[in-house]
DNA sequence: ATGTCTCAGGGACTGAGA
């Protein structure tokens, strides 16, 4: 069973990718970042029309999150309770039923803008308010599943120029404490549960020719529950979408969990 | 190289956000 999340940036731009994307990949469930649409024109139709069920939080121009899911959704949840926030950022829902459901939490963290600036203040609030409503999450549901884009590249391994690069957004020291806080909750970094290529990244700015020079960071995440992690038999990045014509600046990233412990 | 892309407002281009 693969799971992915991926930063489409803009569902509306982006659907035909998605689509010949869930079409080649053929996920079981997938979290989706920055759809920027409001709630009335989300696309279920062709999502429901490729085998998925979805539910969605969005706004118009920002922000907005999605988790599609080939068994039901259900006991669907939105923000981080607690932290109210106009912005819309976190969906979270349990797909199919029984003992092997999984709990799926889809979340777009601040971007920060710069390290001092009010949006940074305002990224490690919300990652604060994140950690404890996780902790939480993880009580109630053993089988969780973290993943979205984090903007956060948690170590200098994860950055294509970590000294040019050393304490600036994305990359800093609170904002990597607060990526170890998440993960002193006993989530493990699926990625990092295996052998990678070096300078494995996620995300390349659209400009300098980022992409073709391999300047990224990887900064979009997909975090296990203890319980989880003996299940997960790969994971990875696939930057073939990011090749494509009008890419998103993000790749997915794609974990395979088997059905028992190997 | 303030370099690209997306979106809104308004009806060509600018500004915000990433």
């Amino acid at each position: 069973m693969k799971l992915a999340s991926w930063n489409v940036n803009s569902l509306k731009v982006r659907l035909p990718h998605l689509l010949d994307w869930l079409a080649k990949q053929s996920p079981h469930a997938v979290g989706i970042q920055e759809t920027k649409l409001e709630d009335a024109t989300f696309p279920f139709e062709p999502i429901q029309t490729a085998g998925f069920r979805c539910v969605w939080s969005g706004q118009k121009t920002y922000n907005g999150v999605a988790i599609l899911s080939r068994s039901p959704l259900k006991d669907v949840a939105t923000g981080i309770p607690g932290f109210p926030d106009v912005q819309k950022r976190i969906i979270a829902a349990t797909a199919g039923d029984a003992a092997d459901a999984l709990r799926i939490v889809c979340a777009y963290a601040p971007n920060g803008e710069a390290v001092g600036s009010e949006k940074f203040e305002y990224k490690l609030r919300w990652f604060a308010a994140f950690r404890d409503w996780i902790e939480e999450e993880l009580k109630r549901y053993p089988r969780l599943v973290v993943l979205g884009d984090y903007n956060i590249a948690p170590a200098d391994v994860d950055v294509y120029d970590p000294v040019a690069l050393k304490g600036q957004v994305l990359c800093s020291p609170r904002e990597r404490q607060a990526f170890r806080d998440l993960l002193a909750l006993g989530l493990r970094d699926s990625f990092r549960m295996f052998t990678q290529p070096e300078k494995s990244f996620t995300w390349w700015d659209y400009r300098m020719n980022a992409f073709k020079r391999n300047l990224g960071l990887r900064i979009d995440h997909i975090l296990l529950a203890p319980e989880l992690v003996p299940l997960c038999r790969s994971s990875s990045i696939d930057v073939s979408p990011r090749r494509l014509e009008r890419p998103s600046d993000h790749a997915p990233v794609v974990v395979e969990l088997g059905p028992s412990p190997l």
